[in-house]
RNA sequence: GGUCCCUUCGUCUAGCGGUCUAGGACGUCGCCCUUUCACGGCGAAAACACGGGUUCGAUUCCCGUAGGGAUCACCA
């Protein structure tokens, strides 16, 4: 691979990129993190990247980068040019810390694990910052045994001081002499994270480089590793972490879900969990419902807060509802359709298909996420006799003598089964018993649909189909009769 | 512990010296709509962490205190 740089970008145009690593799922907080990445790019006119970062071998596995790209393209994030992976970049980084060699700004260091971890035991005896102490920083060339492994070390300034011009965080400043000697290259020959990010984003143009605010403390030590190699320095924006209800940090370790989890098991849409995303620790005003293209219009790290801002699971969720409302039917029938043959253990077919699709905008309405929205749907398609649950057998068992069956009556005349037609009916048969509405739909609701409650009666009934509607109730009086003869 | 960052209703936020008797959203609680449940509408309770400054005037600027967070590897 060389020095070829994956994409070469004009001075001008600005470049992002989401860099994480391939240790697991593509995480709430990356998300958000790539979000702000992808928003950024849009907003400017520029490119958004993808690079894996998969130098740790031990750690890294395929079916996380599978994970990531998934989740990725879940949630829309388009991302410009090839993904880079760096572990297949590692002789350029080996190359650029052995240039480092060269020009004086990097040292071979031949201390040993132990011998450090000693120095570190020694530091924290004497409750002392532990630091790397730089022994082998001046050391003459002929001191180096002979055969011995060594690391090679950026030659830090340890004068001064290094503030960044963060464009979430302010200004922030770090004296020189809080940083040590990093290694750039491990003994092995392989690079280090440090070193490996750096040259990336410089290799492939990186403009801005947006992440989670535990980089700050990193970000001056790359620089430094930037002006050592004399190379343009990127703007940094470090976005604070997301943490959970709790406060504390969301890990993978933590409560952390990997954005697969929001899909599979909650149920939630992409553009909601977006949405939702954006609002954490960003804001526009009382806007609270953006749209992706009003996202990239209004979106700046400017506004982005700097405190850390906890996850709100009820908040995510009354947004998917928003999202659900406005979202489109059919779509959501196909959506809803595996949770549906699991919970029915069949396929669903056509004609399924067809009256969920009916049924969808009342359906919609009374429900925040896909799985709520299957389980509402299922007695539409269950087949009788369908099972009450406890309000429905109440309300059945409550129900004024004979009037189900004086309903069933009714309907079984009616020619016109219309949803209107049926209320109508519905509402004589009531005013001739003396009842009020609620005292005949409520038996009927809980015979056509096992519940107490759900989508309005009549436009069940008119959706279910005569047949279907009249054998519920007859089935509901047969049980009924069962249990007076029991 | 060192260094760095943060601090407005329970939560997410608006506010960028006077318009704040602090606005919106989620959640909570009422009421309305209504064949149930939702949706929708209306309304209520609910916050500037604390202490000093600066200023004619601080939620807004500065400094402390407290609290929270991040980070200190041949991990990324």
């Amino acid at each position: 691979m060389g020095a070829s740089r994956p994409t070469e970008a004009s001075d001008t145009e600005v470049v992002t990129r989401f860099a994480p690593s391939p240790t697991g799922f593509l995480h709430i907080g990356g998300a958000r993190t790539a979000l702000f990445n992808y928003l950024f790019a849009r907003a400017n006119g520029g490119q958004f990247r993808l690079r894996i970062e998969d130098t740790d071998r031990a750690r890294s596995t395929e079916p996380a980068v599978a994970a990531i790209i998934d989740g990725m393209s879940w949630l829309d994030f388009e991302w410009d040019s090839e993904i880079v992976y760096q572990f297949a970049r590692s002789a350029r980084h080996a190359e650029v810390a052995n240039s480092l060699l060269e020009n004086g700004h990097g040292y071979r260091c031949y201390a040993t694990a132990e011998e450090l971890e000693t120095m570190r035991a020694e530091q924290r005896a004497a409750k002392l910052p532990m630091r790397y102490d730089g022994r082998w920083r001046d050391r003459p060339a002929s001191d180096a045994p002979e055969e011995a492994p060594f690391v090679i070390r950026l030659k830090a300034p340890r004068e001064g001081s290094v503030t960044i011009a963060d464009l979430v965080q302010g200004p922030v400043t770090v004296a020189n002499a809080e940083l040590d000697d990093m290694v750039l290259l491990r003994s092995d020959g392989t690079p280090t994270y440090m070193l490996a990010v750096v040259v990336d984003d410089h290799d492939m143009g990186v403009t801005h480089v947006i992440r989670g605010d535990d980089h700050l403390n990193n970000a001056f030590r790359q620089l430094a590793l930037i002006r050592a190699l004399g190379w343009p320095e990127p703007a940094y924006a470090h976005i604070p972490l997301i943490h959970g209800a709790d406060g504390a940090k969301l890990s993978k370790r933590h409560g952390a879900l990997g954005v697969d989890a929001y899909r599979d098991e909650m149920g939630l849409l992409p553009e909601a969990v977006e949405n939702y995303l954006l609002r954490l620790g960003w804001g526009h005003g009382d806007d609270e419902i953006i749209s992706r293209p009003q996202a990239i219009e209004w979106f700046d790290l400017a506004a982005v807060n700097r405190g850390p801002s906890r996850f709100d699971m009820k908040k995510l969720e009354s947004v998917n509802g928003h999202y659900l409302r406005a979202a489109d039917d059919a779509r959501l029938v196909v959506l809803i359709s595996p949770r549906i043959a699991a919970e029915l253990d069949r396929p669903v077919t056509d004609g399924d298909r067809d009256i969920l699709q009916r049924s969808m905008a009342e359906l919609k309405k009374r429900a925040s996420n896909l799985n709520d929205l299957a389980m509402a749907s299922l007695f539409y398609l269950r087949s009788r006799p369908i099972p009450m649950d406890d309000g429905a057998a109440k309300l059945l068992a409550m129900a004024a003598p004979g009037v189900l069956a004086r309903a069933r009556a009714l309907f079984g005349s009616v020619n016109d089964w219309s949803a209107a037609a049926l209320e109508e009916q519905a509402r004589a048969l009531a005013e001739a018993e003396g009842l009020k509405l609620g005292a005949v739909a409520q038996p009927l609701r809980a015979a056509v649909t096992g519940s107490a409650q759900s989508p309005g009666l009549f436009e069940v009934m008119a959706a279910l189909g005569r047949d279907e509607t009249l054998g519920r109730i007859d089935d509901a009086l047969a049980t009924d009769t069962e249990r007076a003869t029991a």
